[in-house]
RNA sequence: GCCGGGGUGGGGUAGCGGUAUCCUGUGGGACUGUGGAUCCCUAGACCCGGGUUCAACUCCCGGUCCCGGCCCCA
């Protein structure tokens, strides 16, 4: 037998009828908030990655030379293929310029709870605004998706990278050892972190100062005690996130990113009930554009992992119902069929989804068919009843079984089931 | 890459150094024009490789995949 490849998925019909219809909401909030969807290749040149992340990610990506000597990666992420994409050919779109993207995305990684080599994602980005508004919008549509998929149990984290990389710029760290100390606070290393200022000679009340602001945590009032143009920036982000209804918001000076791209605001969030692997979204506002050739374009956005959603929603108990067919059409003898296939025609065609019997067999069994198929009618042609120019009509739910004449079935199926609905 | 726990019909399970139990599901029948009840029949499994042994599904080793965790998480 040949075994899937490790980490993948195979999707039953059940369980896939419950992936899409959480990407339906996920389309339905996004055209809700003007976002319009973009589709990108499976396939992208490595180097679009190792420049964006470095060329440690090479280890952790699926990478491989086409025939032609090409280095090709399968996509680990979807923010930088769209911002390739808005350099080549979206540019001269009106700004602010509001996509989204739901794709398979492909990391080399030990699968586990929540996590699996081929995963999706739902990516949100806004290209051309530098106002606290845009970052302040995908924390609303987050939140707003959180509640729409009944997760109660969300907790946003959010802080913003210039704060403390304007404490830095008055001590003896030079702009480029930043990031280093950015990852250390990020990995929440914060003896290491300590040290490092230590070690670069910044004065102990400085650093002091600095890993206080890199330990403050808490709600918005957090940052009254604190100065300058980022913090006055997240201020405002946070005013006006909050005021359409509440989120379960921290400020948390130290989530910080250490990645050299990202600029302003960054935040993740958690749903803890899902354990190890508990981020559901990251986000931030960044910019990629000129690392990629392009000019500077101010751009924030977020990613969700919907394998995530779908576990996070699962354990909130919201389950999805299966996809069913409305009608089963069967003939009770072979005479009928040709009847039969025309009442399932008839009945399609008015957007009545209906299956009829593939198999030929005993009404028994086609009842026990359609019963399995969760049918909320059948429709029986028999001989006796195309006599008079009846088909049985039987509700699948009660068992009462009724009459009806061969031309009206169509009409009355597609005229009860509309208004069952 | 590392650590722990696992792998028996499609799904869920029992079991033992001498090739396997039950439930459910599948297909057919009792039902000759009536489903979800019942009964009967049929088909269907010991992850792969090596070792120990007269004999391995069982014990040992390696691999692989699954589950969970570490690292990582763009």
């Amino acid at each position: 037998m040949i075994q899937r490849v490790r980490g993948t998925r195979d999707f039953q019909p059940d369980e896939m009828g419950r992936r899409r219809q959480l990407e339906d909401i996920l389309r339905k909030i996004s055209r809700d908030y003007g976002y319009r969807e973009i589709q990108t290749p499976t396939l992208e040149n490595a180097e679009l990655f190792t420049i964006k992340s470095g060329p440690g990610v090479l280890e952790e990506m699926y990478s491989f030379e086409d025939k032609g000597g090409r280095k090709i990666a399968l996509r680990p992420e979807l923010t930088a293929p769209i911002i390739r994409f808005y350099i080549s050919d979206l540019s001269n779109y009106p700004i602010p310029l509001k996509l989204y993207c739901i794709s398979n995305c492909f990391r080399y990684e030990e699968p586990q709870s929540g996590r699996y080599r081929e995963f999706y994602q739902y990516d949100v980005e806004i290209i051309g605004s530098d106002a606290p508004d845009a970052d302040a919008e995908l924390l609303l549509l987050a939140n707003d998706l959180c509640r729409r998929l009944g997760l109660s149990d969300v907790r946003f984290r959010i802080g913003h990278v210039g704060i403390v990389r304007s404490m830095l710029d008055g001590t003896p760290v030079k702009k480029e050892e930043q990031s280093a100390f950015l990852r250390l606070v990020d990995k929440k290393r914060m003896d290491d972190a300590s040290e490092f200022l230590k070690s670069r000679d910044v004065p102990s009340k400085t650093a002091g100062r600095i890993m206080e602001v890199c330990n403050t945590k808490g709600d918005s009032s957090v940052l009254h005690a604190i100065e300058g143009d980022a913090a006055a920036y997240l201020r405002e982000v946070l005013r006006i996130a909050e005021t359409d209804g509440a989120m379960n918001l921290t400020v948390d000076l130290g989530v910080v990113r250490g990645l050299d791209y990202y600029t302003g605001i960054v935040f993740e969030i958690d749903a803890p009930e899902l354990g190890a692997e508990k981020q559901i979204c990251g986000g931030g506002s960044y910019s990629l554009s000129p690392l990629f050739g392009g000019k500077a374009v101010p751009s924030t956005g977020m990613a969700f992992v919907v394998d995530r959603l779908i576990l996070a929603m699962e354990k909130g108990g919201k389950a999805a119902g299966k996809e069913n067919t409305d009608v089963f059409v069967l003939a009770a003898s072979e005479s009928q069929r040709e009847s039969m296939i025309r009442i399932a025609g008839s009945l399609r065609r008015r957007g009545v989804s209906a299956e009829f019997d593939l198999m030929r067999r005993s009404m028994s069994k086609s009842l026990k068919y359609a019963s399995s198929r969760g049918a909320r009618y059948a429709v029986m042609v028999g001989d006796r009843e195309a006599a008079s120019g009846k088909v049985l009509l039987r509700n699948m739910e009660s068992g009462v079984q009724e009459e009806i004449g061969l031309e009206d079935v169509a009409e009355e199926l597609e005229k009860r089931l509309g208004s069952a609905i």
